[in-house]
Formats: structure tokens, C-alpha cells, sequence
DNA sequence: ATATCATCGTTCACCAATTGAACGGTGTAG
DNA sequence: CTACACCGTTCAATTGGTGAACGATGATAT
């Protein structure tokens, strides 16, 4: 439960959103499992999801019997539940922005081809 | 015109492209210029230009009079001209899914945030 | 002619980001 | 008990990217 070492500009708006979205919809999630699906290593998705730990937006209950070690429930905060609805306006804010631009870029493209 | 030393996935299709179509209408452009169009540093320019150069996609011709240092016409040679026309096709293509994509994805989070 | 200045391409030491093998701990099956 | 599978954590090593510094050149002023 360790962080520190390993700049800031790690943990993107990006990341966060997709950790959080992950976790609410699979709590039971490993990291290796997110790690895969975010497309990133191991290291950095650990990194990544304890930062948010640190900030207070996830909770890592134990489960798997009564013992206090290994394997954890990831889940969302109060607080955690909240910004992530916050992260998808803004994704969803850029998305539609970056589909903007892709049309234009698109547009022009094909007027190079074209002549 | 040295290379080597940094890695060969430093000039990827996206930059290929990118630097023929500068270069193609603006062969009097200096490095530090297409690096600002591109984004990227000078180092970096400096490194993908060299690459395609070697590729014999462009060819640096010394130009203000007679002499053979410093400064350059980057044109793009047949071979680079035909690239580009490629690679111009590809990257439309990859645009488009990308659009796609994005369209989906948008679905995706005003689904999200609607309930 | 000489000095000054702006700009060029090139280099490379430095830093940040990323990776995944390795480790020790724990649940489970035979 | 042993063996195995999977967990979270760590960190040495690699890679990618940066921009200040350098020497060379053309233009301009004195």
C-alpha cells in the first residue's frame, strides 16, 4: 500500500475515469485483470489505483474469509461514486470534441486524396 | 545525418504521415518549425526526418548557393510521394474507425450518465 | 575586412514513464 | 503436507522524449 516515487502526470483523467468505471462494475477485479483491460502494465495500474486509494475514492476491503491480507474488494467511496460521475461528463465533454475534430481531419483527408 | 540510438518505434505511421505532408507543401521548412507543427521536440524531428531520409523518402538537398552545409530543401523523392499517397489512404482509414469507435464509445457514456 | 547576430542541423546528458520478472503471502486441491 | 495458482507489491532496467549547447553558415552593420 506503498506510492511515492513516480511523477504525477501518471494518474490522467483517463485512467481514472476507466479505473473507477472498472471497479464500480467489478469490485472483485485483480490487477493484472484491469491491467489487461486498460491496456497498461501491471506496475502502472498498480500504481495508478493506490493513488486513487490515497485519495480517498476507492476502498480496498479484504474479503475471501475473515484474514487481513491479500486479494481485495476495490470498491467505490461515497466520494469515489461522485467523481467518477463528474470524470464521465468530462470525458464525455472531450469525446464529443475529439469526434469534432476527427470529422475535420476526415474532411480534409479526403481532399487530398481526392484531386 | 547520423541515426541511431533510440528506439524503432519513435517514428510511427502517424508522424511519417505527418511529416511528407509538411514537408511536401513546405520543403524550405527548418526542423525547429515542423517540430512545432508537429508537437514534438526538436530532437525528436530531428531523429524521424534522418529516419525517413535513410528510407529514401526524402531527400535533403543543400540549397543558397553553391555550398554544401547547412540548411536544406527536404523533397519528398518518388518513392517518398508514393508513401504518402499510401499512407495518406491508411490514415483516413484509421480515422474513420476512430470515428466510429468514438461515436460508439459517446453511446456508451451518455448511457452512462442518463440513469 | 571584421565583428555581430540569427538561424541552421546535430548531439546527448538528463529525466519521466513504463515495463514485467521476481518475491513472499495466501487459498485450494490432491 | 505438498504443490500449485493467483494475489499485490517492488524495483532494476529499458525506452521515449526533451531542449540546452555546439559548431557552422549567411546576412548585416561598422
Amino acid at each position: 500500500m506503498v506510492t511515492k516515487k513516480q511523477g504525477k502526470n501518471v494518474l490522467t483523467d483517463e485512467y481514472r475515469y476507466k479505473i473507477l468505471k472498472e471497479l464500480q462494475q467489478d469490485p472483485e477485479i485483480s490487477q493484472r485483470e484491469l491491467a489487461r483491460r486498460l491496456g497498461v502494465s501491471l506496475g502502472k495500474t498498480n500504481f495508478c489505483l493506490n493513488a486513487l486509494i490515497e485519495k480517498g475514492l476507492v476502498k480496498a476491503d479484504n474479503f475471501k474469509k475473515n484474514p487481513n491480507k491479500t486479494r481485495y474488494l476495490y470498491l467505490l467511496t461515497p466520494k469515489g461514486i461522485e467523481e467518477k460521475i463528474t470524470l464521465t461528463q468530462h470525458f464525455l465533454q472531450r469525446k464529443l470534441k475529439e469526434h469534432e475534430e476527427l470529422a475535420k481531419e476526415i474532411e480534409r483527408l479526403r481532399e487530398e486524396i481526392k484531386p
